[in-house]
Parts: structure tokens; sequence; C-alpha cells
DNA sequence: TCCGATTTGTTCGTATGTATG
DNA sequence: GCATACATACGAACAAATCGG
């Protein structure tokens, strides 16, 4: 329910959040934040007045409304043993994300840890709320995957206050460079070199190249592709480089390939290395509309090596992703951290040392000789 | 300091204090007291909104205001807040799963509530250790996926045990059937008939139906199996059910299919109906080794209309499933169990009914008339 | 010490939206 | 469908406290 002095509300709330305003600092007047939000006097004073009782603000009149200095007010801190791990990935329904969930979820689970999960939906907006929602009420951990990681993350102000209020975290499959995080992930830019030597070494030279370009994993893979043209002294025809973001996943590659394969046919591609297998099979398609066999005609090439890579008639070649080792690397990662936020200081440094999977060539029967050779 | 809106106040807090307004009675109307008061309506929502943020008083929307219980509310001051919901089911990351809980954590999670997840892996010890917890530590309600629900449960007891305890819980997909519990549901009977019915339709006679029969879907759809048969007259060859227990999934009905399929052309079944997509990708590969046609051959077809329909070269006609819809009413229907536990008793009685998903056929490309047709 | 500008506190009026019974 | 009751929102006025000059 958007009701107006709730967007006020919030939006003085994200303010102390995120640091705007410090404990004691005095916030926007009422008929300054009249003029900030265009409402009238009332629903400025309904907002603030909420935010008073629940002691993010207090009020002095003639002088001002200041925020309130809620350092330790913590006294329900340890609600007996309830112990919170939240994890915040971009989807928790789709592709590989439930395996990595469920990876940390059974480790936190059997530790006796409260697990409470949060889709972003690859939208900021999200992002910034539940970490509002992780800041306010009481968890001893984060495990995040970032959203849109390749891009400048506007909510750099909530990891720092993260760690200002001791708040463990660790990102996953992506990290924001900003922060040099704990972060635990697969070397992309070996599997994109993995994924495009195979193909090299099976006898092609003209492989067309899909990569999302809006998480970091994508720009990371296309330059493993670049390497291994490299290394194998193959030109790189810069036509071959197909990028897209994820909310054209479902149309832009499909109508660029179906754009290409319709060409003349010297110029065609003998093969594709794709960003994953979730493309991979959206691709399969446009291949399957044109009557040419995989592997004979084109070879294609997925990455993640996903329940995907087996549920066609084609079995896709891919690169192995730890997937559910992952989740299970970043939950214990994430307990030693919150037992040494309590024991006070040092401890293993093996443990406080992020992690990076080796990525590994998983062949299958969507990629094979090119076909002129 | 005598302002009008703390004289309303003082006085209605009186008549709390002495008696005259019980626990859960209508105070006054807001036009009341701006009568008996002789003050504006602003003033009486100024008083009567301190009063409940300080726990005197609940309003409702269109019923009225409320005097509060304030009997036991000794530890709600500080933990109060803090409203979690547990979901159990019997896998988090597969299949449809995932789009359950979805929906339901969206919708949780905007209302503010902690949610926690739970996965039994078909595992009644697992599922146990789960009721424990929600039984010893603090938890508002609980939505469950019941494990095994075809086979009678040994934690009878822990359930009722919630309900002794206060707990509201509500069963999804499935339920048990000696508890009689608050249910969302698909109508997996006629699901399961509209999936046989359509295959009858298109003029298939000898129909393979496989079902799992450890979880009460199963044995239902095989009943509306069994009801489509007898409504259009055509005669059930016994050997043409193959059940199967959760652990086989991947071995069982893929094996029998391979036996059925190489023995005797004039005996094999022109169509399939499986218990769910899952399973049907599955088959898929035993039909694809024989080089059958599908529909042309041989006709399939899945339930559940899970992601998996569409990322074959056949796209499967299915049955669809509610999914994330399932889980968002289930969230809503747990939320009003919650909140008509606080204001005691009464409530709408539409809130406080199980649900029944219809089911809808989807045809696709899998299903198809006959080969001798 | 007083003044005046600013800021919050109290109070009234009015209107429309939405849930309940 | 209708009356009732609470929810949200705009406008206006005056009071009381603060603060810099």
């Amino acid at each position: 329910m958007q009701t107006k002095y709730n967007i006020v509300k919030q939006a003085i709330k994200s303010k102390i959040l995120d640091g705007t305003f410090q404990p004691h600092q005095k916030i926007s007047s009422e008929s300054e934040l009249m003029k900030q939000f265009g409402v009238s006097r009332h629903t400025v004073r309904l907002a603030v007045g909420d935010l008073v009782n629940n002691g993010w603000l207090y009020r002095e009149q003639g002088a001002g409304t200041f925020c309130a200095d809620r350092t330790q007010e913590n006294n329900n801190t340890s609600v007996g043993n309830q112990k919170n791990i939240a994890i915040i990935t971009t989807y928790i329904s789709d592709y590989i994300f439930p395996s990595i969930i469920r990876g940390a979820e059974t480790y936190l689970s059997q530790q006796g840890y409260h697990v409470s999960l949060f889709s972003t939906n690859n939208d900021h907006d999200n992002e910034r709320r539940f970490l509002e929602k992780i800041l306010t009420q009481h968890f001893d951990g984060v495990i995040i995957e970032p959203t849109k990681s390749a891009i400048s993350n506007p909510n750099i102000n909530y990891y720092l206050n993260l760690e200002r209020q001791n708040i463990p975290y660790i990102m996953i499959n992506a990290y924001y460079d900003e922060l040099e995080p704990l972060s635990i992930t697969l070397d992309d830019e070996k599997g994109g070199f993995l994924q495009t030597e195979h193909l090299i070494e099976l006898g092609h030279k003209d492989i067309l190249g899909f990569f999302k370009n809006d998480d970091s994993q994508g720009p990371k893979r296309m330059k493993g592709y670049l390497k291994a043209h490299r290394a194998h002294g193959i030109d790189i025809n810069p036509s071959n480089i197909v990028t897209y973001k994820t909310e054209d996943k479902y149309d832009k590659p499909v109508s660029d390939l179906a754009a290409i394969l319709d060409g003349p046919e010297g110029k065609r591609p003998t093969a594709i290395a794709c960003y994953n297998d979730e493309l991979t099979i959206a691709l399969l398609d446009v291949i399957r509309e044109r009557e040419l066999n995989i592997p004979k005609d084109i070879s294609i090439i997925g990455f993640d090596n996903s329940f995907l890579t087996n549920v066609s008639e084609v079995k896709l070649t891919s690169i192995k992703h730890p997937q559910s080792e992952m989740g299970e690397v970043a939950a214990q990662k994430m307990l030693s951290m919150v037992s040494n936020k309590h024991s006070n200081g040092k401890s293993n440094k093996n443990d406080l040392t992020s992690v990076v999977f080796d990525p590994e060539l998983v062949v299958r029967s969507s990629t094979g000789l090119p076909k002129n050779k």
C-alpha cells in the first residue's frame, strides 16, 4: 500500500539507514519536507510522527526534528538463541539459484540457524529494501549475490552501514569491486576461456559469443573468450560478439541469432559460446526452426552445467559451476565469521579469505567438429 | 499541560483502567467522542492514535476502535515486532517449489514478516525436527507442505501440539487427512481427469499412466485417470498403470517405460500420462533413444505446467498448477489467521476456509492424434 | 533583553477513499 | 445497496519554543 505518508516515511528511514542522517543531526524541517515531497504539512507530520513513535527520530519544539541514536537500543539482540542468517539473491526460483541456496540452507539449518530468503529480481530498489530490513531487524549475517554487479551500486552506503554495525556479509557469484568483500565466486574468466578453447580445439574459427553485460560475470566470461582467441592466434570478428542485458534476455539474443542464421551462409558461424545454459536452451529453438543439426551444422556450448544441460534432445556441453557447493562454502564461512564476532577478534585466517572455484569443461553432445573439416 | 487531546486521552485511558472498557470491547466511535468532548475529529484521532501506539487500543477499519487485551503482553514489548512465519516444504530448490515459495515469501516479506524456510527432503525425521523447532522457538505460524502425505504420519502429535499452543498452520499441495487442516491445494483428481480426457478425446485408447504413490497427489491424479476412462467407456488395462516412490523417481519409471516400449509393438501404448513435468522430461529420453516421434508415434502429457514444459524440442502439453499464486494465497490466509489470534476470536469466515484451485489443460505440441487414426 | 524568523505543537474545517456489517 | 467507521489527505490558523542578531 503506497500512501503518501508512507513514501515520506520510507524516504526518511532510508536516509537514516544509509547514513545521510547521523545520530543527533537535524533532519529537514517540516516545511522543507512539504516542498520536497509535494505534500501537506499534515502528511509530513504523520510520517515523522510514526518514526518518532518507533524511535527513529525525536522532535524538539522550536528547534527541529533530529535523528535518534540507536546504537545500543539492541537490548533484544540476543533474543534467546534465535540465530538468523539472510540470503539475498537476484532470483530464488530460477535456474541454478535454487541449487546454490539449497547448499547454504541445508548447512545453516543443520547448524541451528534460521534462514531467510529474499530475491531482488535484479532491482536495486529491492536490494535496498532488504538491506534496510537487515539493518533494522536482528540478523547475524548476510549471504548476498550482488544485483547488477557490473554497474555501480547505489546502495554502497548500506553495505558500509553493515560493516559499521558489525554484521558480517559474504558475496557470492560476483562482488561489488569498491567494497572488496569476502566473496565466493567461480573463475568466470577461465570458464569463458575453457568454453572457447574447447570450440577452437575442435577446429572452429568463427565462434559467435553471447554475453550478458550487466552482471560482472558476463564481461569476465567475454574476456576469457577473447583470451582464448588470442592464445590460439585466431582473429576475432567483432560482429561475433553479442551482448545483452538481463531484461532483454528473452528477446535480444534470440532475434540477433535469428538474423545471423538467416544471413549469408558463408558468413554463418560454426559454433556458439553462450553466457549460460538458460540462454543456450532458448537459442536451441532458433536453431531447430531452421532445421540445422547440432552439432553437425553448428556447435553450441553452455555455461554452469545446470540441470538444463540434460533436459533436451541435445545434451549440452557446458562449464561446471559449483552451485550447491558454493552455497555450502558460503554458509560455512558465514558461520565462522559470526562466531569470530562473538569470540572477538583473531581466528583462523583460513576462514576469512575469499574462495574462487575452478571451472571445468563437461563435454556432451552439443559440440563437435565443424562441418567442412 | 492540559491540551484537548490529552484530556480525551486521559478520559479514555481511565475508562480502560476502571474496567468500563473490557478487552476487545468496542469503544465509542470517533464521531461520538467528538460530541462527548466537543472537539474536532482530528483531535480525537490524535488522542486515540497515541493510545493505539502505546498498546491500549487497536483500530479496525470499518468496524471500530477496540480495547486491547493487555493481560499477557509482557514479552511482547521488545520481541513483539519481530513476526516469524515458517515455511516447510519437501524441497526448496527443485522443480515448482521455488515458485510456490516465492509467492509466499514475497507477500509475507512485504507485510513485514520474517520468513524462515525449511526443507524436509521428504524425510519424516526432518519434519519432526523442524516442528520441534517451531514449537520451541517463537513462531507466529507455519505454512507446511506435508511430507509423504499418502502414508500415515508419525508426527501427528506435533501438529496437535501446534493447535494446543495456538500456532496456526496451513497445509499446501496436500494434507494429512486425519487433521482436517486449513489447506490450499490443487484439485488433483480433476487434473488427472483432464490429462487423460484430453488424450482420450484425441482418440487414444491405450494410455500408459505414471503416478507417484507416496504423496496424496499421486493417487488422486490416478483416480482422475481412472474416472476419465470410465466416463468415456474405455477399458483400462491394469498393466498400463505404473506407480513409483519418490526415492525411485530417477530409475523405476524410466526402466519400466523402456521395458514396455521394447515389448511387442502391437501392445505398445499410444499415449502416456505423467505424474508431473519432471518425470515427463525424464521419459522423453527413453522415447528419443528409440527414435519414436512425439506426438506422431506417441503422445505424452505432463502435469504442473512448469518451466520444464518449454525447455525441450517438444513443448509439453500439461496441466496448470497455480505455483506462486498458491504460495501467495497461503500467505494471505496465514496472516489473517495470525491477526485473528490477536484480536481473539471472530473474523471473516471467508479467510478460514480451504482453497482448492481448479486445474486447466494447457495444450502444446507433445500430444496429438494416434498413429493409426 | 528583546525582536523576528524559524520550527514544532495544537486545533479546527473539509473532502474523499475503503473496509465492515 | 447502504449507513457506519476508520484511513488518507489538503488547507488554514494560532500557540509555544528556539535561536541568532
